[in-house]
RNA sequence: GGAGAGAUGGCAGAGUGGUCGAUUGCGUCUGUCUUGAAAACAGAAGACUUGCAAGGGUCCGGGGGUUCGAAUCCCUCUCUCUCCGCCA
């Protein structure tokens, strides 16, 4: 959620970033935020009034009945009496006003950073590295289902069977493998500094909220009513709501976690080729990392998390592309995102394997996450997260690249994690 | 799932209708002392919000109520703990 402060300081340049990400009516919603606002302020000023009054002779009331007066507070009381009655007004008043701030406040997405690109599509990103040519691969080369079949490593049907489609099966060196990323890429995290979390991969309403999945995409999470709890699409919610409500101390910034979950998300209205084998699952594991930064710091950390996801997919040898997101293309809590892709061979296209975003204080305002700086002020943290890495489309690439007449090559980073060098 | 107890400031723990935003202890911070530290002593310190400021308002798990006045009484929800049952 976007700080009021920011679009009092500012509004027209608010107007201007916004329109950046495509909200057509940024001028009505700022101008009627601050409007809002100041009648919210005016209504609350007269309420506080009266119940200073009220206030008052409620304690005048008191010492006069400890004096024994006790004939002497009919009067006063009449008068509390009254006072309450019309405050009453002004209470209703302000809490109606205050939801349609709120109301208004949360439909705003967060300001693209200086460095975003203009844009509407995914075409307008700005493609800030780019490996320098792509490998080519024999023309008898398959796609990564075909040798997820061939090798028996990922049962889609099977999956069907059991759950239904978006959900496989990994098996024998496919179940393997996907335990050697986890394991490395948490291995890579902790010797970065990362510290490890394991969180609950189910997580409450506020939660949702806190990370802002909820309310605006409701839909794209799977929900156990019953319960009233949410699966997670990422451990970006859990990991980041561990600091809800909490103060952190100025030194112990920046925090760095690193957590790998399951992740699950519904993906309504997806189909086609983008959905064929593990190009799009309803259920997919990931690494992901979370930082709380200093303000000043954000974007140099930012920085370097994307220096560390580039270097994770050199690691695995795969060919790859780091994109700044335009303005429509960002998330709706992102100040600025870099977006890797990998070149998946048999396929011949870019996969989505990592996204990096600043979220600034979008989020730690929602959270209520701030740190006490050295001025004994409360500020709000900068939050930052990155996938390091989603597994899937890993997977696919590594399979399709690395598929030999011999078998499927394991990178050599990972074969002490898989236990065999090929498939 | 059944029975009981409880939810107060970083933590522990008082407070059961009237200057209580809250006694106290520990922890934290700042001084004094010390070469430095410890100890001792003195002092400081909750959060949000409004205001140029003085000041004001709100917050004792959440919501609602009683009252001139509620951390304190009532209703309700949530959560935690103890015991029993079930169980990886």
């Amino acid at each position: 959620m976007l700080l009021l402060q920011t679009l009092r300081q500012n509004p027209a340049f608010v107007i201007e970033r916004l329109q950046l990400k495509r909200v057509a009516d940024a001028a009505e919603l700022v101008e009627a935020v601050l409007a809002t606002d100041d009648d919210r302020k005016n209504t609350k000023n007269q309420l506080d009034l009266l119940l200073n009054e009220q206030n008052q002779l409620a304690r005048e009331i008191g010492s006069l009945m400890q004096s024994g007066q006790k004939e002497a507070t009919e009067g006063l009381k009449a008068k509390v009496a009254a006072l309450k009655e019309q405050s009453r007004t002004f209470e209703a008043q302000v809490e109606v006003l205050e939801k349609q701030q709120y109301e208004l406040l949360v439909r705003l997405p967060n300001l693209p950073g200086p460095l975003v690109p203009a844009g509407k599509t995914p075409e307008d990103n700005e493609i800030v590295y780019q490996v320098k040519s792509l490998p080519e691969l024999a023309p008898n080369a398959v796609p990564h289902w075909d040798l997820a079949k061939q090798y028996d490593l990922i049962d889609f049907e099977l999956g069907v069977k059991i759950t239904g489609a978006g959900f496989p099966v990994y098996k024998g060196k496919g179940a393997r493998l996907q335990r050697a990323l986890i394991n490395y890429f948490l291995d890579k995290g902790l010797a970065e500094g990362y510290f490890e979390i394991q969180p609950p991969i189910l997580v409450n309403e506020d939660s949702g909220f806190g990370t802002g999945q909820l309310p605006d995409k409701e839909g794209q999470m799977y929900y156990a009513g019953l319960d009233q709890l949410y699966l997670i699409p990422t451990a970006e919610v859990p990991v980041t709501n561990l600091y809800r409500d909490v103060i952190l101390k100025e030194e112990d910034l920046p925090v760095k976690n690193v957590a790998y979950t399951p992740c699950f998300r519904r993906e309504a209205g997806s189909y086609g080729k983008d959905v064929r084998g593990l190009n799009r699952l309803h259920q997919f594991d990931k690494v992901e990392i979370v930082q709380i930064a200093h303000p000043d710091k954000s974007y140099e950390i930012l920085e370097q998390m994307r220096n560390y996801v580039a270097g994770l997919v050199e690691s695995l040898e795969l060919p790859y592309r780091i994109l700044r997101l335009c303005g429509g293309d960002m998330g709706f809590a992102s100040a600025m995102t870099y977006d890797f892709e990998v070149w998946s061979g048999a396929q011949q296209r870019w996969l989505e394997v990592s996204s990096v975003s600043n979220f600034e204080s979008y989020q730690s305002n929602r959270l209520k996450l701030r740190y006490k700086a050295s001025d004994g002020k409360n500020y709000l943290a900068h939050t930052l997260n990155g996938s390091a890495m989603a597994l899937p489309r890993i997977v696919a690439a590594l399979l399709e690249n690395n598929q030999t007449p011999e078998g499927i090559r394991i990178p050599e980073v990972l074969v002490p994690y898989t236990g065999f060098a090929f498939i």
